[in-house]
RNA sequence: GGAUCAUUAGCUCAGUCGGUAGAGCAACGGAUUCUUAAUCCGUGGGCCGUAGGUUCGAACCCUACAUGAUCCA
């Protein structure tokens, strides 16, 4: 029996004697006419009354007991819904004397309950429901976490959300403004032309992006499909066909590991804007966080943990390289000297690997020095072709890429480039990202021959941005960890799950 | 992947030197018709994460494992 717990049992027999006694626990179609901060407002004349209430009005507000004291003959109980907590006044003489001490053993916290009744203010000041009616809409047979310290044990919060969100009301914030932000991008793109387009989850060829991926299997077909790494390559053939603005905000999935900042499943927005370049991307970029900002009311300076993040536009440009030697302080002259790096990184007490490309040793140098310091928003430009197999040459310098991320707390927010419309161009690095792989690079890129061939038909000129709306979220809302903006995050199984499998197997 | 810490009642947490397992809230019984984490009296509730080991004796010491957190890679 999975509630075999005393409290449950308890909690079971009280729910059968509520329907014994003609009042439904789990009844249905169950109406209310106010909310919890609605009643307070409607009635908030009622403090200034000379009787301090107003009998005339009624209302009825349902919401989950949160606290419930018992005072012999009366009762006061404070119930919460999405809007707000309320406080109900009960007494045996205006509920009924029977069904008082019925529902005074009956009733209680966690459950969700109705009141009827009208406004008036108690002694102590509060705007109250005094009711005429009380009756059970759901019973919970679940006791509630304790009253005071609420759910502490961060396992259990995010295993059991739910009960999170009842009892921590920041969590229910910081999701309220995680579905504010999408909102707010979604109208701010939809605002300026772009199409907001679905491309596959399931990919027969994962691309787009440099990670492992989940593999799954079709069964219909008997073939193998990878839940996709990024939509990258599908936008892009939508703007092939003939579509010039298009986004799309959607879950990626990186077989990697699980940490403050890295959820298996995550969620991205990728735009893609036809006769447009990257500088384009960046500053409509800066528009998009001065509008998120001014809709979700918050100041040009947020607080990030210890930081203050300076939000004002136009945010810093620096390019890749001279970050490393203006923001990382290593000196310029060994930038491009594979011999030099090395050795800089162990002065510096790094581990090097001795074999690494100069292009994985210069990112390594801009991952250790500059990246962390980067906490104003701030766009890196000029990376090197070699770690951006997807975006255009720059025409001055055909080892530098037409390219920028964004970063904000040390933190990569955004990746936006022109993107390569040279077919053969990308065929050819596609074929380097495969010898990257044959020498052991697991991440490194599949060739996606339809990918080339829609090339083939040609892509107009265009730029191409995609911002990680976790990560996004975490700065906005202040929060440190992606598993506090993400509703239910990826967890290990708890042990007797992972029995319970094995045997199913067997 | 590595290091450190944590895991004790439904929840939040104590637990001394290795010697019968503790509190608050919640629950149960009672008092209380204006309380604010209500108050007062009384009662019950434990696989001390799991499995081994050391010991006359382990929540406590040792080992492995599981889960989580933090830091590092």
């Amino acid at each position: 029996m999975i509630f075999d717990n005393q409290y449950e049992q308890q909690r079971i027999q009280k729910a059968q004697k509520l329907k014994e006694l003609g009042h439904n626990p789990y009844g249905h179609n169950i109406k209310r006419d106010s909310t919890a901060s609605e009643f307070l407002r409607t009635y908030a004349y009622v403090r200034d009354l000379e009787d301090r209430k107003d009998p005339t009005k009624e209302a009825k507000v349902c919401g989950r007991v949160k606290f419930l004291r018992h005072m012999g003959k009366a009762a006061f109980m404070k119930i919460e819904d999405q809007s707000g907590i309320l406080q109900i006044y009960v007494n045996r003489d205006s509920i009924g004397a029977d069904w008082f001490k019925e529902a005074k053993k009956l009733i209680e916290v966690g459950d969700i309950v109705c009141a009827v009744g009208y406004p008036f203010v108690t002694k102590t000041g509060e705007l109250s429901l005094h009711a005429s009616k009380l009756d059970i809409a759901t019973k919970a047979i679940k006791p509630l976490p304790e009253k005071f310290h609420g759910l502490q044990d961060k396992e259990l919060r995010y295993r059991q959300r739910y009960l999170d969100m009842i009892m921590n009301k920041e969590v229910k914030e910081v999701f309220l403004k995680r579905s504010k932000i999408v909102s707010i991008i979604r109208e701010f793109f939809e605002e300026r032309g772009f199409l907001e387009v679905e491309t596959p989850m399931m990919h027969p060829i994962a691309g787009g992006a440099n990670a492992k991926p989940f593999i799954t299997h079709h069964n219909a077909l008997g073939v193998d499909r990878y839940l996709r790494i990024a939509p990258e390559l599908y936008l892009k053939r939508v703007i092939v066909g003939g579509f010039e603005a298009v986004f799309e905000i959607n879950r990626n999935f990186r077989n990697e590991g699980m940490d403050h900042t890295h959820n298996p499943e995550f969620t991205m927005l990728e735009y893609y804007w036809a006769y447009h370049t990257y500088e384009d991307l960046m500053k409509l970029t800066e528009e998009l966080f001065e509008i998120l900002l001014s809709k979700l009311d918050l100041p040009s300076k947020i607080p990030y943990g210890e930081f203050e993040i300076d939000m004002s536009t136009p945010f810093r440009k620096i390019k890749f390289f001279d970050s490393i030697v203006e923001i990382g302080g290593v000196p310029r002259n060994i930038l491009y000297d594979r011999d030099e790096i090395i050795k800089y990184l162990k002065e510096k007490g790094l581990e090097a690997d001795e074999k690494a490309s100069l292009s994985a040793l210069q990112t390594e140098l801009f991952d250790e020095f500059v990246e962390p310091k980067l906490i104003n928003p701030t766009f890196i430009t000029h990376y090197p072709i070699a770690i951006s197999p997807l975006a255009r040459r720059s025409e001055e310098d055909p080892e530098i890429a037409e390219r920028f991320e964004f970063f904000i707390a040390g933190k990569e927010i955004a990746n936006g480039f022109n993107e390569l419309n040279d077919p053969l161009d990308q065929y050819e690095r596609f074929k380097k990202q495969l010898e990257a792989k044959a020498a052991g690079d697991e991440e490194a890129h599949e060739m996606d021959e339809d990918f080339i061939q829609a090339l083939g038909y040609g892509m107009p000129p265009t730029a191409g941005e995609g911002i990680g709306i976790d990560r996004l979220v975490m700065i906005l809302t202040n929060q440190h960890s992606i598993r506090d903006v993400i509703l239910f995050p990826a967890m290990r199984p708890l042990s007797k799950e992972i029995k319970e499998i094995r045997k199913d197997d067997k």
